[in-house]
DNA sequence: CGTGTAAGGAATTCTGACACG
DNA sequence: CGTGTAAGGAATTCTGACACG
């Protein structure tokens, strides 16, 4: 199972198309720290599919009104508590094994 | 569950990165049915993660000096194949769930 | 048959800036 | 703050062809 949502491939164009973003939005939501394309060597940027529902998401959120630092405060909180709720998972799973040992 | 897999998006140069295969090369094994990208409304080439997976399995059998036409054929039957077993999956799974009605 | 290469054109992407608000 | 746009350069992609074998 490799990850292709999350390899970064896909070049600008592409991703206004699928989001239907234009490349001006596409690039400030990254100034601001929404979204980190990868970079080829020579500059060009590259996304994910995982990019992308970021980007479609953020979309939503625009169009509500929301302003880019309060999504990526909302954004930066949810891994938060995703991290958060691995964490305990991971410590149950131990404590769990160790107990069996 | 999106099918990322099969989404045409990647460029050929990207695809050259991914794979280690010339343009030359892709262009060649698609003029020979081999893989089929799809075509943007400008002209330019879009592959799948598929592709670059049967792109790879191509280098594999050239390298090992496999004409490309013996490699389509193969192919071609390899999907014979796994559609014959779908069609008789599903006619099992239909038997099964008319006997019980 | 399979692949390299030079050729020329057309579309892509990038950055920094000015604009409006 | 968020987004549009014109500007100029650099890299991308495409096709058809000649080459070698």
């Amino acid at each position: 199972m490799i990850p292709y949502k999350e390899k970064k491939v896909i070049s600008i164009g592409t991703v206004t198309e699928l989001t239907g973003l234009t490349e001006r939005k596409i690039r400030y939501y990254e100034e601001r720290g929404l979204i980190s394309p990868k970079r080829t060597e020579r500059g060009t940027r590259k996304y994910s599919f995982s990019d992308i529902e970021t980007l479609m998401n953020i979309a939503d959120k625009r169009e509500e009104g929301v302003q880019t630092k309060e999504i990526k405060k909302d954004m930066d909180n949810e891994k938060k508590m995703a991290n958060i709720r691995d964490d305990l998972l991971r410590g149950q799973l131990n404590a769990h094994f160790n107990l069996r040992r």
